[in-house]
DNA sequence: TACTATGCGGAGCGTAGGTTCCGGATCAAG
DNA sequence: CTTGATCCGGAACCTACGCTCCGCATAGTA
């Protein structure tokens, strides 16, 4: 495997030199920092889409820029794709934290995994990420999901107080259960297979024995 | 895009030609059919272990045999691993059929069930092609899960009568919940969530509320 | 406007891996 | 054993793709 980098940091990393110390304090110019932007917001689509084998000159085309612009602000594929994942699990974070706050926690528990599919679904490197949670490689995403993984607990373990969650479940399988539920339902299923109508069945599992509520 | 194999590849799918011919009439030499058993053993084990991006040199390499044999073998990457998912599924429909006289309906299913998920846990192929049963594209592979189909449903329908399985449930759901529990399971989860422990939740979702048995 | 650091595009390099080719080995029929 | 068909190995070929390099363009500044 290959030795990920943080994304400012493109190498040097015994002296750090006159020209990384600069990049560092000075910011972007203007046209750097468009540039990144549309990059960034290009290979989130293109991600999304085309999967994570997608070519860096595919994403530079999408984005109306050279091959070497992408490089110069990510230095490399992997960094990337990392910044974009970041991007999504710190939304994704928000989201959990946010729905915490709610009055039903067996409403806020549920919704939440909702959204989340909602959110992950055709977009594999997220459900990848989600499914490896807890064993990951890398440390700024590793970092990321823990604190989603501590959310998620925590909705989960109020939903669980409340009685609308079984007690035998933790936040692994869940993670499981939701990345394997995306996942599946990225293959284009026919219609009669929704994400949702996984996961409805999937919750149904997920509750006390005998209780039941949703159609 | 399709990673991992040659786009260009034209096909000649109407005229078999001559040489297509032969080799359908004529048997295989003895050392011809031996390597080709090598090779397709070497690539089942290969293809579990490595993944769908292993080199073709690589299955040739564990194979004890020289690339030019397997491709005569098999006149493409992507036909070799047909043809070993061929095996798989032929394998797994043979298991549903010999399940289907069980006596318990409900045995039979959950059981069958679970064997899936037992066989296809690192085997991404396999998977895969269960999540895409119903849409698949290639025509052998395509009808083997057809008829893999029938008989869950075969199982399905008599677990369903006898009260052991919910009455809204479809194959489609299944092949995708199986799936992507195979597929969240293969990621090298941690040890505390087996496929086991997610097939568990699942299961209990798929039974009639207020129905659940198992621990 | 003039000047420099910064950024840009995209041709080109190196590598990986799928596929082909062909001289030699092996099988099997006579 | 001879002989032709068949098959074998693996070097070579070719394309795709990650990444680098460098001459030109532009932003920022005086």
């Amino acid at each position: 495997m290959v030795p990920l980098v943080n994304p400012q940091v493109p190498m040097t990393p015994a002296e750090p030199g006159p020209r990384a110390a600069d990049r560092r304090s000075r910011p972007l110019r203007a046209d750097a920092r468009r540039n990144r932007e549309r990059v960034l917001e290009a290979a989130e689509l293109v991600l999304a889409s085309e999967g994570m084998s997608v070519p860096i000159d595919e994403v530079a085309r999408r984005a109306g820029v050279g091959v070497g612009t992408v490089y110069r602000q990510f230095p490399t594929k992997e960094a990337l794709f990392e910044a974009i994942l970041l991007r999504r699990l710190e939304r994704l974070l928000e989201e959990a934290r946010s729905r915490g706050a709610a009055a039903d926690p067996g409403e806020a528990f549920f919704g939440f995994l909702e959204h989340l599919v909602e959110v992950a679904t055709s977009k594999r490197d997220l459900a990848d990420a989600l499914s490896r949670a807890g064993i990951d490689i890398e440390a700024s995403v590793s970092s990321v999901i823990q604190e989603l993984a501590g959310a998620l607990e925590e909705l989960l373990g109020r939903a669980q107080r409340s009685g609308a969650v079984r007690d035998d479940v933790g936040t692994p399988e869940l993670f499981g259960l939701v990345a394997g539920t995306c996942m599946a339902a990225d293959r284009r299923f026919p219609a009669a297979c929704t994400p949702q109508r996984m996961l409805g069945i999937v919750f149904d599992g997920l509750r006390p024995a005998g209780r039941r509520d949703g159609g």
